[in-house]
DNA sequence: AGCGAGCCCTGCGCGC
DNA sequence: TGCGCGCAGGGCTCGC
């Protein structure tokens, strides 16, 4: 579900509870949440009890919060993926549990008191985890939101996003040239560019009059940076927005949904006239998922509906 | 290198 | 009303 804007979102509202707040309590309802924390629940409670949290920090559509250095441990941070339905909300220790309530951490905070962070997940697609730190590759800050040079080891396979300010967007145009594979297909691979989703790839492909099956390799460099810029558009507005709500699934740390579904124009508007032009929008199968486009602003480029016509025409 | 398939899951809305 | 189906903001692994 969420994609950069809305991850990011949840870690604005986290950063100011969690920063310099103590652990108190774990409590490990589903461990399913747990599964990429290969340690178990125990474990999991154990090393995360008494800790002091450092902060809230992201690359991509991963989320973490540095733990406190100790002298006796390597560096880690608990680290969090939201998945399809994921959501981290801010609790007072008496509240109801949240519907599909998977984690809960008790905190003291020194100036905010006790608090919860619960984590809920419908699909359980989303987890948390606790994870050794490692430095990045680039010597630049792990993420957003914190200045050390280091990132969960889960994370370091993942590419900057293009809100970091270390993202090179010279790098991105030359290694998104050099594949050979669609463009909506590396726009969501998460090792090239990270953050975007869907939903975010579908509207900066729209705004950008490109077919989400163009094959990398036929692109011009300018057309590259011009997509770019159009991903960084719309991510950035989205964010202002708080972010893309359909429903209750996605809310902000306070239980808040997010306004930028009304601006979307091209994703989820099937039927629905194309903003530039008029003609209805279309949905189409996509990597077991769905692409949406206006067909008419989104040409789908020349060679490949040549190959789709010499397919079709042997099928027959 | 890149791709498709399979897997991890729950729940909602729809048509019958 | 009940049931089956398709659908949903993601990502990891494997075999080809």
């Amino acid at each position: 579900m969420p994609e950069l804007p809305e991850v990011e979102v949840v870690r604005a509202g986290l950063e100011p509870a969690v920063s310099g707040a103590l652990v108190t309590g774990v409590e490990v309802l589903e461990p399913r949440s747990l599964r990429r924390h290969l340690a178990g629940a125990e474990d999991f409670e154990r090393r995360l009890v008494g800790r002091r949290l450092a902060g809230a920090v992201r690359r991509g559509k991963f989320l973490w919060l540095p733990v406190e250095a100790s002298p006796d441990e390597a560096p880690i941070a608990l680290l969090g993926h939201l998945g399809m339905s994921g959501q981290l909300l801010l609790r007072a220790p008496g509240a109801e549990p949240d519907r599909q309530l998977r984690i809960r951490i008790g905190l003291e905070h020194p100036e905010h008191g006790e608090l919860v962070v619960a984590f809920a997940d419908q699909r359980i697609f989303g987890s948390l985890a606790l994870d050794p730190l490692v430095p990045t590759a680039d010597g630049a800050a792990g993420g957003l939101g914190w200045s050390a040079s280091l990132v969960p080891e889960h994370v370091a396979h993942i590419a900057r996003d293009p809100l970091d300010p270390a993202f090179d967007d010279d790098a991105f145009v030359d290694r998104l040239l050099a594949r050979r594979t669609g463009l909506k297909r590396a726009l969501l691979d998460q090792t090239l560019v990270s953050g975007i989703g869907n939903i975010y790839a579908d509207e900066a492909l729209w705004a950008a009059r490109l077919h989400y099956e163009a094959p990398t390799a036929s692109l011009r460099r300018p057309v590259v940076r011009r997509l770019l810029a159009e991903v960084r558009s719309v991510l950035t507005r989205a964010l202002a927005d708080g972010g893309t709500s359909f429903d209750a699934q996605y809310v902000n740390v306070n239980g808040a949904s997010g306004y930028f579904s009304q601006r979307l124009n091209a994703y989820g508007r099937q039927g629905r006239p194309c903003p530039r032009c008029g003609r209805p929008i279309v949905r189409e199968a996509f990597m077991n998922r769905s692409s949406h486009l206006c067909p008419f602003c989104q040409r789908r480029p020349r060679a490949l509906a040549q190959a789709r016509e010499g397919t079709s025409l042997a099928a027959k």
